[in-house]
DNA sequence: CGGCCCATTGACAGGCATCAAGTCCGGTGG
DNA sequence: CCACCGGACTTGATGCCTGTCAATGGGCCG
């Protein structure tokens, strides 16, 4: 679902920075100075509703660029969900590298895809009703971007932040993870690792069909 | 809320084509071959889940640009809301006012806010539990770009538009409407008219106030 | 005048949020 | 090595919101 991860427009040989679980990239509001390019691990776009309410707009995985100077300010904050790395390109930098592809592609960078259409597809996904077709279409839209061990799926997301991204609570995540279980579609040997047993059923079910 | 409709990339004197109510603009997954510049009335942003539903992605207003080259295809079919005018850019020649803009401005173009913006508001707006506090938040994002007629608001949006833009259905927006003209926040004289009576209440209660 | 689409209203059931409690797991410190 | 602890996950009970179905009303246009 998602597009492959796009390049970098700078031909950058800068030095990678690591960042902890939970730490914070950029805050929204803040004023766009730089681009963030995830080279590993996965970062969350988070944005808080006027009356405190969390929630996740995206998630962010090696390759993606974040912090497009879309706008004067950034419209989310981003944090890392795991450990990762990342580098920092100024906007100015960056802008340069833009117009020269915009120039030579004819068109606009698959960067900006990259930031805007994980976005898009939240729209897409939370404004259907059920949240067992959403958590479905989640997976579906994440699963070729999350890295592989031995077979299984690195699963690190927490029910709380897909909770978020879903716009729904833990509890009814944890629950619809339970019915993907016993229906065999899906099954967790730990709490970060998934198997994606029956790969067309979980598309089934993001389509609409019943369990 | 909305950001101000931002001039054109295109100093264009071409003759704006007009568009009836319902009419297509362009269909999702055709090939951006151009960006739309609406001049008057509103056009909506639709898009088709697999299983058939009907999702307003976003509405957009005189003086905003869709349908960017922010992928290969277009995301939305965008349809008129209202009869309107537009006019329409090459691709090419938009990339080469975008370029233009982009290196003497130091940054994206507003146009790109201006179409990316709506629809990541959305996915707050509908991110939001309780209908209310989602139709509150819309009417506040929208009333400023909405054109007046002696002193009130032309409304021309059905509530089956605004149910498929809230995640919703009609008869819930009907609700809600109604709830919100009991209690004194608007009025609607006529069915394509509104007039906020307290726009610091309808805030409040986008914001999580009860009502 | 008639037909059609939209808006409206009511009744009802079901899904999901909420609250509360208990379990599991990893990490930390003794 | 083991006990402890905190956070995440799990599960159950309950009530409300809102989706669904059905019927009526109302405005617009042919």
């Amino acid at each position: 679902m998602y597009s492959p991860a796009s390049r970098s427009p700078i031909q950058s040989l800068a030095i990678a920075m690591p960042a902890d679980a939970g730490e914070v990239l950029f805050l929204e509001g803040d004023a766009c100075e730089h681009v963030y390019e995830l080279r590993d691990g996965i970062a969350r776009g988070v944005s808080i509703s006027p009356d405190g309410e969390r929630q996740v707009t995206a998630f962010f995985f090696a390759g993606d660029q974040i912090g497009l100077p879309v706008a004067h300010t950034y419209r989310f904050t981003a944090e890392a969900v795991t450990s990762l790395h990342y580098v920092r390109h100024s906007r100015h930098r960056w802008n340069e590298a833009l117009i020269t592809s915009c120039r030579d592609e004819g068109r606009l960078l698959p960067s900006i895809c990259a930031e805007q259409d994980p976005i898009f597809r939240r729209g897409i996904i939370i404004g259907r009703n059920g949240v067992l077709v959403r958590i479905c279409a989640f997976l579906v839209s994440i699963v070729d971007r999350l890295p592989q061990i031995d077979g299984q799926l690195d699963f690190p997301l927490t029910q709380l932040d897909i909770a978020a991204y879903l716009a729904t609570t833990p509890e009814t995540v944890c629950r619809g993870f339970r019915q993907l279980r016993e229906a065999g579609v899906i099954s967790m040997p730990r709490r970060d690792r998934m198997l994606i047993r029956a790969p067309a059923r979980l598309q089934a079910i993001a389509s609409g069909a019943a369990i």
